[in-house]
DNA sequence: CACACTGGATAGTTCCAGTATCCAGTCGAG
DNA sequence: CTCGACTGGATACTGGAACTATCCAGTGTG
């Protein structure tokens, strides 16, 4: 197909198809002469998945690398997953190494159990979401702090195990995405939770177990 | 305290104190004299919690929204919140009050028994969400959205047991909050999940006791 | 052959968040 | 009392980001 019908198809305008070809979001297409491109389902795909991220507020440079980890995985399940990672905010300034930075996050993860690596990206997004907590005079107790840690075990146990085996790209690929956008879900998820319990408990506060 | 030591204690620069006293976003402190007012404990909460939600790349304006809700909530529960929630993204341009307008969510909500009403901004959220997954070739499947169906409403089951009752104002408050600010908390926590999840598979694949 | 369409290059445009400057009033040390 | 540092308030400016618009020359199509 040619661009006016992929302009056509994924509804983004020809001036910003234009813009993602320069910024290096959308692949070139196959050019058939000097003035002529064929492009093909995975530049719709593609696309898609460029206004999935870019409406989700990622920095162009951030969707470049993501997109870059995606098609060029190179490296371990774990390093890849790092990198993309740290593409998703909260961006921080500091990549730092030692556990004591850390204090909050590690506090948490100990308390849950759970194995990290201080270098690991997440570890600092968490101390700075805690942190933020903490500023903003919110606290998190340790009740809500294990609830939560409970059930978001659960949601990564579903990612994990639908995690496909079969190549390690497909893996990388599968996770990568997986972590960036499914987040916007979960949240628009507990949102409607909320909305769901509190009608369910002020309507009839005596039966609180649900269907 | 006089601003510079406001400044001192919060880091954040004079002129941007000044920018958030323009915009609304920080109350004016109480005026002494035509060029003196002092602040409170107050305003450096304040000043923390703007920091955290425009950390998560929220816009003045919706700050600002966001913030005169908590201050003086008039309204029920389920409006204020649903209002506040409106001022968190994905922005939608339309609202809408068709339920046929949301398949995917609608199918969503069925699926897990919730209670929705279709004017609530949340449930376009999601339908946002859901479209953009389709869009970028990445499926949702029934068994993932069950699971997390599941997982959520354990999540959300524990925030409105964690709400304080005793006012209107302060659930409100504590709602209104919570929503914006624990979902930082929760991206963080999945993500070092995944991490923990997939290296404890990896390391030993026959013990995996999954609810 | 005419003409709409195309890739490629380049130059705006718009919005936003923050920063800087200026001013005149005032507080507080000496 | 005086002088300099600090303050609130107003206004102007900056830098970055994400598009958007225009122009051009080559091209495929009817």
């Amino acid at each position: 197909m040619r661009v006016s019908e992929l302009v056509a198809r994924t509804g983004v305008p020809l001036a910003t198809v234009k813009y993602y070809l320069r910024e290096g979001l959308l692949m070139p297409g196959e050019a058939t002469s000097a003035t002529q491109a064929r492009y093909g389902e995975e530049h719709v795909q593609r696309l898609g998945l460029v206004k999935a991220l870019a409406g989700a507020g990622l920095p162009i440079p951030r969707i470049r690398e993501i997109l870059r980890l995606v098609d060029h995985p190179d490296g371990s399940l774990f390093d890849v997953l790092g990198q993309a990672i740290a593409q998703l905010p909260p961006y921080l300034d500091t990549p730092a190494d030692d556990v004591d930075e850390f204090p909050r996050a590690r506090a948490v993860l100990d308390r849950l159990g759970q194995v990290y690596d201080p270098r690991y990206v997440a570890v600092g997004q968490l101390e700075r979401a805690l942190a933020a907590l903490e500023e903003a005079g919110i606290p998190m107790t340790e009740e809500r702090l294990d609830a939560y840690g409970r059930h978001v075990r659960g949601i990564a146990e579903i990612d994990i195990g639908l995690m496909p085996t079969a190549s390690a790209e497909d893996a990388i690929r599968y996770a990568v995405l997986g972590t960036a956008v499914y987040e916007p879900v979960i949240a628009a998820m507990r949102r409607l939770a909320h909305q769901d319990v509190a009608q369910k408990r002020l309507r009839n506060p005596e039966e609180q177990d649900q269907q």
